[in-house]
DNA sequence: TGCGCGTTATATCGGCTCGATACATCGAAT
DNA sequence: ATTCGATGTATCGAGCCGATATAACGCGCA
């Protein structure tokens, strides 16, 4: 009921001032980026962005703009707010794209840390990459020491579901190993993202799923 | 606030009908058990079970034994409260499992379908797996057109994410093509589940509800 | 004996997210 | 001109989770 002002922390804040580094924008044209940036399916819903929105500001992470800018024009007529980031703001999204978090939301928190890469530093790339990466070893052994000791009690279809499981989790982490590797190779040039998608070819985009080699 | 008492559906309704089939439980039980059941990791919130435990009471789906049966002797002895399946709860059970529902859980709804296959038909184990599939399909189709719009304008990061995610739906699309196919070999005899894992060797995978690339 | 400690067990609180929905306005097609 | 769909902001109800509060039991250990 009131807990309006109260932590509004979670993946929302990140990804809001991950997002409002590239430009100022008003709730809409947020939402619409985000569920580009995080694919497609997954829409983050009004019913959090705009009371996080009024929660920044009071944080002073964000500030209004309520029009008054020509940077588009023809548009900015109504109601719409604009949102801006601060300097604080800016800095703020430095410490939290850095690591920690309370866990639960770590899996999706780790896809927005990687949607806004390109802003980041390659060392804190890396050690993003590899924190990822050692807890979903954790994980991993969490899986199979659980299905190794109860592997006989279970039904096929349970089995074969904790297998599916399994191997997902195994899949991501060599997914992981790649982009660390590639990531290691790069000189550290620019701010923009490294250009070589060197080591796998799957990548065809309209093809059909039949064959693939693990 | 005051949703005591309100719509307590979701999964947890789905998981709790389906483990009492095998005896009656009490919450502690029914949490670890759950736990086993869905893949170690992610273990069902006591702040969610024992609201949803009262909730079934209350809507006839259980009954509370608060002990009173000597099947366990030397425990039962103190507050612990037994929860027993009625006739309507299984008759509620078997119509959760075939389907429907608010699209939002149906990730997590479909894990714990398939971990109560045992108990369910061979006729509505089919429509299950054909209908996720299906709505995988749908899921694929808007990833891949939402990339082939994009792809120009994003930065390798969220390309390799946005791939990972794709290519992650797209095993886990090959999977249930499997489980169908090994649904259909078999000849429907008995209740429990057909023994053969016949088609793979080591694939299947995609992912889990929460740990595909967002 | 008595003391602490981990496990079993029930229960609640605060907080976060979502989907649906309610309002508005604007632009374009009918 | 009126309808219809996209643009916008905002709230509500519902569902889940993590942390935490109790409390009784079992067990070892001095």
């Amino acid at each position: 009921m009131s807990p309006r002002s109260g932590k509004r922390s979670g993946v929302l804040e990140l990804a809001v001032l991950g997002l409002l580094h590239e430009s100022p924008m008003h709730g809409y044209e947020l939402r619409k980026r985000l569920s580009g940036v995080l694919g497609t399916f997954h829409a983050i819903s009004y019913g959090s962005l705009y009371p996080c929105l009024k929660d920044l500001v009071v944080r002073g992470w964000l500030v209004e703009d309520t029009d008054g800018e020509a940077a588009a024009p023809a548009l900015s007529k109504r109601g719409r707010i604009v949102y801006r980031l601060t300097a604080e703001g800016k800095e703020h999204f430095g410490a939290l794209i850095g690591e920690a978090g309370p866990d639960t939301w770590e899996d999706e928190r780790f896809g927005v840390r990687l949607a806004f890469f390109g802003r980041t530093d390659a060392s804190v790339r890396l050690r993003i990459l590899e924190g990822r990466r050692s807890r979903l070893e954790e994980r991993l052994d969490a899986l199979r020491s659980s299905l190794a000791r109860t592997r006989e009690r279970l039904d096929s279809y349970t089995l074969e579901l904790q297998q599916h499981g399994l191997e997902s989790v195994e899949r991501e982490v060599r997914w992981l190993d790649e982009l660390i590797a590639s990531e290691r190779e790069q000189p550290p040039h620019e701010t923009g993202a490294p250009s070589g998608r060197s080591v796998h070819t799957t990548s065809g985009a309209g093809n059909h799923p039949t064959a693939h080699g693990v």
